[in-house]
DNA sequence: CGGATTTGACCTGCGC
DNA sequence: GCGCAGGTCAAATCCG
């Protein structure tokens, strides 16, 4: 699982659609028109070298849904984090060139703390290159 | 028993 | 107007 710090490559699949079906799963059938005011979205995408795609960053996560993606022969993965009131949704998807490279994208923020340990998570931020879209 | 996971079907949006 | 793509949700099932 060790990995060195050079195997971070830079982002080119992020797919920016700027369409999703709500912001934070709330009002979805009576609001006609989506809160422009309120903020965007915030998106957050992982480059991490993994063998495996369930990368534990301290919260709890539910598959909610796997699609394939055309400029990749491996499927998508999605979750959604099972907290009451976390809305945060994350999605892994493989790189079609390394299968080795897990791309984990973050998508909303965690209202509750981690029950893992601080640390471990500080330790796989070491192995994650944050790259913001905002 | 509860929670989590899986696959399929369905819906919406956009393009042509 | 229809088709395609992507995304989401739901039900059933399995595991602990």
């Amino acid at each position: 699982m060790e990995v060195p710090a050079s195997d971070i490559t830079n982002v080119d699949s992020l797919q920016t659609k700027g369409l999703l079906g709500s912001d934070d799963g709330e009002v979805k059938s009576s609001g006609k028109k989506k809160g422009e005011k309120k903020i965007r979205k915030p998106r957050y995408a992982f480059q991490t070298r993994s063998q495996v795609d369930i990368l534990d960053d301290g919260y709890r996560w539910r598959k909610y849904g796997q699609k394939a993606v055309k400029n990749n022969r491996f499927p998508r993965s999605y979750y959604r984090c099972t907290h009451q009131g976390c809305n945060v949704k994350k999605q892994v998807q493989r790189l079609s060139k390394d299968e080795g490279i897990v791309v984990t994208t973050y998508e909303g923020m965690h209202s509750h703390q981690i029950e893992k340990s601080t640390d471990n998570f500080e330790h796989i931020l070491s192995q994650m290159q944050v790259y913001a879209s905002f």
